[in-house]
DNA sequence: TTCTAAAGTGACCAGGAAGTCACCTGTTGA
DNA sequence: TCAACAGGTGACTTCCTGGTCACTTTAGAA
């Protein structure tokens, strides 16, 4: 049943997608969904959400940053930081789904008045996840001395950035999208390693 | 009426928005609406975007890159982006409802399959124009050999990501949001520009 | 086999929003 | 004063979709 949701919602985004589609597709009578999600549509979203987008956040973010993590020198954090990079891609192209909806209302939501106390704290609570070992490699003197919620910030929207160049050159079939991305997650990770860690500017 | 129907889209997003508040926002009937913009409620958000977000995006490249920016040094090169990422903010903080339109409607648009034509054009348009001064700078030497339009892409992110931490210190009046953003659009492009050309790593 | 409770269903209802159109209203020029 | 017209209007129609609920089906115990 979540996964028709899902299917749905990262088809149609959120105000595209009806209960009756959902129903349909997940093989169920649209009364055995309310059966399930009292709330409707909005729980049935939030719910996803959580399970789907937030949830494999955190985990990714607790794999990738264990407590006892070396965060102490340049290139222990960025080798920490590159596979925090990686993981978070790889996921998301396992989970093309999850990834659009990501895409499609992960903004919007979070800045929409009627969502916003349900999804801001779910939002917060990643960007928090994420500022908390850069905290750390900032006070080892790894990392430059900036605010690290802010960095958090700019990491994610740089990693939607890059999964934003993918989508594009897929939906282009002509291939005019010059160059393409990188074939593998890791490659792609490496670069994006490279733009945030090292920055774009030569050696 | 088209400031009318950029309060109402900033506001609620796209499909929340209704005609009639738009026209009752606008001091209008709502068949004038239709008057001026026969395809309703699509043409509107249509030439808004146009207008308001895509044009001022191509403004601001063509004014911060113009034809004999000189992008051959790694300084000259991180001036001149660093110029481009500034004007950016400025424009933004200047219209707080273009950015808020920009940042709820924009990945959903062009990942939408209905405007997906019309929306892609503008959005690739503006990718297009920022990769130009990117490869420039590559070819010249001054930027590490990445490919221009994944690396556009991934700065519209930062920019994005940026924002994002913006807004939300500002609807947490607490306090809590710990460290505050920058004061001025100067310093948040300072920040910007270090993460991304100089990179986050500690010198 | 029968009874009961849980699970499932889809026709129906109510509300809301996009788009239409017959009708005003104010202005201009004779 | 009046005719003609451009511009403006909002009640109305139509469609859609979220949510409900009286009813059917299924499963499992007695």
């Amino acid at each position: 049943m979540l996964d028709a949701a899902l299917a749905v919602f990262a088809e149609n985004g959120y105000a595209g997608a009806s209960v009756d589609e959902i129903a349909e597709r997940a093989e169920f009578g649209k009364g055995t969904i309310y059966n399930y999600f009292p709330g409707g549509k909005d729980e049935l979203f939030l719910t996803l959400f959580e399970e789907r987008v937030v949830g494999w956040l955190h985990e990714v973010v607790a794999r990738s940053f264990p407590d006892d993590a070396d965060l102490s020198t340049p290139p222990a954090a960025r080798a920490a930081f590159r596979g925090f990079i990686g993981a978070l891609l790889r996921q998301f192209s396992e989970s093309r789904e999850a990834l659009l909806m990501f895409m499609k209302e992960g903004y919007r939501t979070r800045l929409d008045v009627e969502h916003e106390a349900a999804f801001s704290q779910h939002f917060l609570s990643v960007i928090e996840a994420v500022a908390r070992p850069i905290e750390v490699a900032v006070a080892a003197g790894a990392l430059r001395p900036l605010p690290a919620r802010t960095v958090a910030h700019v990491l994610m929207g740089n990693v939607r950035g890059y999964l934003m160049a993918e989508v594009d050159a897929e939906c282009d079939p002509s291939g005019t999208f010059e160059p393409a991305p990188f074939g593998s997650s890791s490659e792609a990770a490496e670069f994006l390693t490279t733009v945030l860690f090292d920055g774009l500017l030569a050696p």
